[in-house]
DNA sequence: TATGAATGAGAGTTCATTCAT
DNA sequence: CATGAATGAACTCTCATTCAT
């Protein structure tokens, strides 16, 4: 009656980790459907078993790359601290998450996507990843620390969506100079300098 | 020396500006040596007259934008002010860069090319661009900036490395956050805001 | 023999109704075994213990249908009646067929193992249908017919052999031009109107 | 500058000719487009030079059958002729098309398209080709043969577009036949044999 | 020199069939 | 027996590159 029985979630994701691999090693334009099969170890035509097409299967990399990108940044912002000492863990957590579990070649995979999606917008195409989504709940996020920081007159009145803008994309320029020159880029040595000056740049009196 | 050879560098251009048109378009991956020669307006196999290969070509039409980015970026650093005028001058031009005639467009082309040199550098294989070369001829160029403002004491004593890499790397981050979402971003803003923060953060005692 | 035997026929009749109606559903190019499983309710590889191949299946589907059909064309040739009233009968049981239970989709099944019968008949291959031995066998009962009428002297001298083959192919023209054309083509008062005029055609006398 | 010259019209009739012959060969399933570009002595890639898609190719072989039919069966109606000799005229143009240069294996190929077509009108879909609008083409023609012929009193009062049906339908009956049994099927003698009872059964007074 | 017709390796995808469970 | 996960040959179609003209 019953049988090979296969967890299908299980083996979505052997596979999805598969083409996150691939996808690492050589680009999306470069990664064929057969090189995924071969890294999961199964046949090329099992893979349409699992994916519907190619896009399918990279969007659900995609979005596999994102949740766990998710789980390393899970912002718990500490409570009943100055605004001053939240934002100094925020940009700890950009050193942290460059040094942490977050496999750093995903980022890469991730950067990818996010040209696919630029030139998609470009073209006027339909978006494939919601990213924009995803960094507006990022930067809302921050917007809100320095809404109140200024509120409680923490911090000089800068406008808060423009910090919050600056605090997210700074850890993406950085990232990217990081994968261009792995070897003598320091990461964490600039990411602390950005640190010393944006906080004393945000400082109510200096 | 002879006329030809002036032929052969004009033609060379016009099929260079066909590419960097199309590429615009429709980015590195959906950009076919059919669709440069038409634009062009010439034959499909003349193109192999006058470039290699494909790839060739597109290292070609790299070099050409990096020029023309680098006319535009041209650094004329004013001399006898204050090291303080000397970065907002610097951070000034991001915004007129961002609104000059450079055609935007070609960011979006200068960044496949970046990301195709990351994966490059990911793979161990021959960087195709020397990118990494022209962020350090920038980097330098304002690092002695920082140098000498932290020499002349105008400024605090940061790490002059790490202060050039954020102020080019949040560039670099804006203007990729400006193309994912062209309409609501508000790139002049955010740059003034980040103005202020980054001349309050690095002066002396605020 | 054994009860199993009984349960194997009883399924593989399940399958062979359930490869129909897919058939006729979708065609011949159209159909795969995995919507036949699931049409029957089975799973993909237990067609495979009930028939050898595709091939094989779709064989005994035709014959099946062939059975079908042939109880409900079941020449009960009435006994002591005109020639004449014999092929009125014949004419009229055309209407009544294309009216009755038969499903009317499984002519587009059966036209379709014709056609795949007469490209074999063309490439040379061996037939997989014995369509021509069903033909014949109508052909012959019919041509009888008239060769009674004419010796009885009831109707006039054709030749019974082509007369035959007429009665049968304009039933096998019609359906074809119905199938084209369901909603505005008049299978009824076509076969009425040529019923009329070959009767009037091979009476003896006018 | 003017490369090789190629008519691109004549390019295509000799690769429809290929595929007409393939497919007459191999039928509409069985084609694939490398045995096109193997007939026409071409390369796979060089078809799609030529048409945008296999369903394209085969539209255009489609139509290029139909039109060489069409020049076949050319119907010059006899003018000044009773309208029993103009009907003894399109049926013994039966027998003739049948043995003329109309290639008969070409038929086959019609016969497929057209089963094509039933299917998509059996399954809602947008037909190709428009085979109904055809038929009705000649169905008319003789249909007016039959009007003129009632009118004048030549004919029995029978439903005109019922007899042209009949006579178009009989035609394409026994094509279908006489593909199934080339060898031993008597396709002139039946067309006779169907002549005489036909223009028997519609006359006046027999 | 300029061309574009021709090409074929290789891409994504399908599906009849197998076989471990 | 029954299954459906796994497979890979074979399909349609693409496109960088070649080469006869």
């Amino acid at each position: 009656m019953s049988p090979k029985i296969v967890d299908v979630d299980e083996k979505k994701k052997q596979i999805t980790d598969a083409a996150i691999r691939v996808l690492a090693r050589k680009g999306l334009k470069e990664t064929k459907m057969e090189d995924v099969a071969e890294a999961a170890g199964i046949g090329k035509g099992t893979l349409y078993e699992y994916f519907k097409s190619k896009d399918e299967l990279f969007l659900v990399a995609y979005r596999h790359i994102m949740e766990e990108f998710e789980c390393q940044t899970d912002l718990k912002l500490p409570e009943n601290v100055t605004t001053i000492d939240t934002l100094k863990a925020i940009i700890s957590m950009m050193t942290s998450m460059h040094t942490s579990d977050f496999p750093l070649d995903h980022f890469q995979v991730l950067t990818e996507f996010w040209l696919e999606e630029v030139k998609s917008a470009n073209q006027g195409k339909k978006r494939q990843f919601d990213m924009l989504a995803t960094y507006r709940e990022y930067i809302d996020l921050v917007k809100a620390v320095f809404e109140q920081g200024i509120q409680k007159g923490e911090i000089r009145d800068i406008n808060p969506e423009h910090a919050a803008t600056i605090l997210m994309m700074i850890f993406d320029g950085l990232m990217l100079l990081w994968m261009l020159d792995k070897n003598s880029f320091d990461f964490k040595g600039t990411v602390d300098t950005f640190g010393g000056i944006f906080i004393k740049g945000i400082q109510k009196q200096g």
